[in-house]
DNA sequence: TTGCTCCTCACGTCACGTGAGGTGGC
DNA sequence: TTGCTCCTCACGTCACGTGAGGTGGC
């Protein structure tokens, strides 16, 4: 129970370097059992060996240390190996992702096939709608929350969807990856819902729109297709990007078969 | 073709951050076609859209800036296309092992199964050997290329094994993640060996043996549960730790299957 | 006394992000 | 003229790594 060890030989037990653990001594991820009064020494205690087993593996997954410390600091048990299998959870997410990235970069260097252009009037259209503020990699998960809750509501008030999701994208959002995002699902009308801030109007107006077949790790591809058509064809206009989400992941789990309209805005043609 | 975007319309379409763009600029990964020379405004050309999203997925996959340089500088598209495709070899064997490191922090929160403890006298033996300052991220692919090297030149000289390959290492590769490691394939004789620096004797000694059973992600609780048998039994002793790759690489196609000897240095005990 | 292991600053690295303060064209 | 988009420093962040310079016990 007691045996003391130098942080050397901790090291050699635990796989990791002297240097990382002065450092998880420093920011208070895993102090040390003891310190000797004397010479400063780093005592550590082998009852800590699990717990450093536990940190490596989470940082070799590149959690960061602050989260790790909340899974560490939960002291029960059962809840606590609850808190870690959510977090591999959301690794395992993760690594899907990069596996659906490495597919893009296949799928890119064996030359891209460039979807067909279309003009579109848009018309404007009543929508229930979130607008927040959103961080990059946050995205995906946050449009998946709300669009559950947006539907949600519709049900609650007995309303119909009248087209797919949509949402509109700030310039900051791409520029800054971080802006204004505003999900939204429209509907004929919003009559009886009393939750004002949940009604918008979501303006139409011209945009070139290309269809992006497949999981939104390669929307890019849409992106640079649509931007440099509309870039060539010098049409661009200001306003927000908008995404139809004809296909989503409410309605497939396959993510070849997902479809999202990419929507660019362009200037009316001068007569 | 011309046609030149300014880099908030160039990071719409490529959907790396405006900072993102203007640091591969200074760094050299991505200039810009061309500056503006009244205002200093970095000019993209569409042409270069492709590069970006390349360069978007690869830093998606955490590869460092200066590698994605050396793969764009490679100008022949098939030869390049190759060095793509072998990098992308390299990170599904990163996303393979991330795998496996979710796998055995699974394992170790059902709370792992602590092996058998052996005291053992193991013989000094000749061995053809190779000795290298090894970084701790690089071991595992050291030591494949090592053995196969190693079991070439036993070939070549007629020789034949006689125990499991192993390897010593030093206390820096452990805490400093970066230290000598000596990899070994004992043979009964060296005889007819005309490289001198392939011959090798390696010491023997008193050792607390513990078999590690699996791939080397989860290899690190089987360290500490030897290192805590040595330390509450106070027998530590100083000396590189060794590993026998009793069942290895290349024996077995299922990391399941792998069997690794931890042995840790321990004093003779005294009369 | 020599070596060894440990200690504490202070600074470097990597890939950007975060402001501050300022400029040019519609 | 106002806004907008862009510009360049300079510094911050995250998780350590890299020395420099120094101390205590066998």
């Amino acid at each position: 129970m007691g045996s003391l060890l130098m942080i050397g030989e901790f090291s050699r037990m635990t796989h990791l370097s002297v240097k990382a653990l002065r450092h998880y001594d420093d920011v208070g991820l895993l102090k040390p059992a003891g310190v000797d009064p004397g010479s400063g020494y780093r005592l550590y205690s082998v009852a800590q060996i699990p717990a450093a087993q536990v940190i490596r593996r989470f940082r070799d997954l590149d959690m960061p240390i602050d989260q790790i410390k909340e899974v560490l600091v939960t002291e029960d048990p059962n809840t606590r190996d609850k808190v870690i299998l959510q977090h591999l959870g959301n690794m395992q997410a993760k690594l899907d992702q990069t596996q659906s990235t490495i597919a893009s970069l296949r799928a890119l260097l064996e030359g891209g096939a460039s979807g067909r252009v279309e003009h579109r009037q848009i018309p404007s259209s009543t929508a229930l709608a979130i607008r927040a503020r959103v961080g990059w990699d946050d995205a995906e998960g946050w449009l998946g929350t709300v669009f559950e809750a947006l539907h949600a509501a519709l049900e609650r008030y007995g309303l119909t969807r009248s087209g797919p999701d949509g949402a509109l994208y700030s310039d900051a959002f791409f520029e800054a990856h971080d802006g204004e995002v505003v999900a939204f699902t429209p509907t004929s009308t919003a009559a009886g819902v009393d939750d004002r801030t949940l009604i918008a109007h979501v303006p139409g107006g011209l945009y070139v729109v290309m269809m992006h077949e497949g999981p939104f790790a390669g929307i890019d591809t849409t992106y640079g297709a649509a931007g440099s058509y509309v870039t060539e064809q010098a049409i661009a206009a200001p306003g927000p990007i908008r995404e139809n989400y004809v296909v989503s992941g409410f309605e497939t789990d396959d993510p070849a078969a997902l479809r999202t309209e990419v929507c660019w805005p362009i200037q009316v043609p001068r007569s």
